[in-house]
DNA sequence: TTCAAAAGTTGAACTTGTTCAACTTTTTTG
DNA sequence: CAAAAAAGTTGAACAAGTTCAACTTTTGAA
């Protein structure tokens, strides 16, 4: 199967046996998603849940002024979700665009649920991927707060530089909440000096 | 027992049967916290998590230029968690500070683990609580990239009026990533037109 | 392979928010 | 209650980031 990079993955967020694994993979599905395509779009109900297989995504919304703003990227291994329109199934806020042709593995509320009642490891699982991924949100915010632009880009770069170099410096803007105008200038800046 | 208010917050997030809320409540001790005191502070390991049953909190942290950023307060029904510390049992980067005199619950480590390992249903409770606070975050950020500092002062003001009665404008200020002076002239700005 | 669309660059004027310093008001504490 | 400390206000100069418009470069599709 292909779903090793999925194992994988769970096993080091929990404790699990293989056939705990087997039964949480046989509800997932694997689709493929080309490039510009979205899984999701702002206005719809999501649902699924993804895990990224190959390929990149963006996660983004598009607020009144017309601006995106991204939320996250997610590359081979990374979960593909909004949690809001999910678990509320009201429609979503967000846009989920594959930035390249893309697979991955998709699980329907239904089933996720199935699998919840089934099995107490997976409540553990989320559970710990939510706390982690919240540790995540709030170091962002003190970033944000904290740093200028320039540090911001930089840390990002330095930080994910294999997602960096998938991106278009207006995706990275997006994600930084500056202009593209702006982070143009940033990086003429960082060449003259330091 | 004082622990009603725990119970109505837990039932809100999952179904759950008496028997369950005793036991979940039984692994709770209380504690008063007067004004001005440290539930945690930066450099410690975070030994518990806390619920809120009357005053208020403030957690935040203090970056290497000596400001102060919160990343949010705490009144009654709230938690009261450094996840990253607790999860991880590293240093904290965080303090929590009683802004009045204060009760809060509290639950340590490992007993916190015997809940996890007896209780699946407190494993989807903390599942349920970790997702909904990332939609928060989330949405947080979102508002810090598209909105000004002004509109952002106003949609806390209204969003949480009885949280914002309590705080300095310091504190406010802390929490919208302004300084307060700034958050001053907003004010200022604010009564003369619109 | 060409040409249209998207992405990136640059500059000038502008807006938002910061810094610092001086001052006033409120709160806390001995 | 008096003094000190903390909080809030104000202004002037400044820095960070935006906006808009013109331009160049790259990409992609027919």
């Amino acid at each position: 199967m292909s779903n090793d990079l999925l194992r994988q993955s769970i096993k080091r967020d929990v404790k699990i046996t293989d056939s705990q694994l087997d039964t949480i993979c046989s509800y997932f599905e694997p689709r493929t998603v080309k490039k510009g395509d979205f899984l999701l779009s702002q206005g719809k109900v999501y649902k699924f849940e993804g895990f990224v297989l190959e390929g990149c995504f963006r996660v983004f919304t598009i607020d009144k002024k017309g601006n995106e703003i991204t939320l996250y990227f997610a590359v081979k291994g990374w979960w593909l979700m909004d949690i809001d329109s999910f678990m509320n199934q009201t429609p979503s806020d967000l846009n989920i665009q594959a930035l390249e042709d893309s697979k991955v593995l998709l699980i329907n509320k239904s089933n996720k649920e199935l699998l919840y009642d089934q099995l107490p490891v997976v409540e553990k699982l989320f559970r710990v991927m939510s706390q982690k991924a919240l540790i995540a949100w709030q170091r962002r915010l003190i970033r944000n707060h904290c740093q200028t632009a320039k540090e911001r880009y930089h840390h990002f770069t330095e930080t994910y530089p294999e997602i960096a170099a998938k991106l278009t410096d207006r995706q990275i803007s997006s994600y930084l909440g500056i202009t593209h105008e702006f982070l143009s200038k940033i990086k003429r800046s960082g060449i003259k000096k330091e």
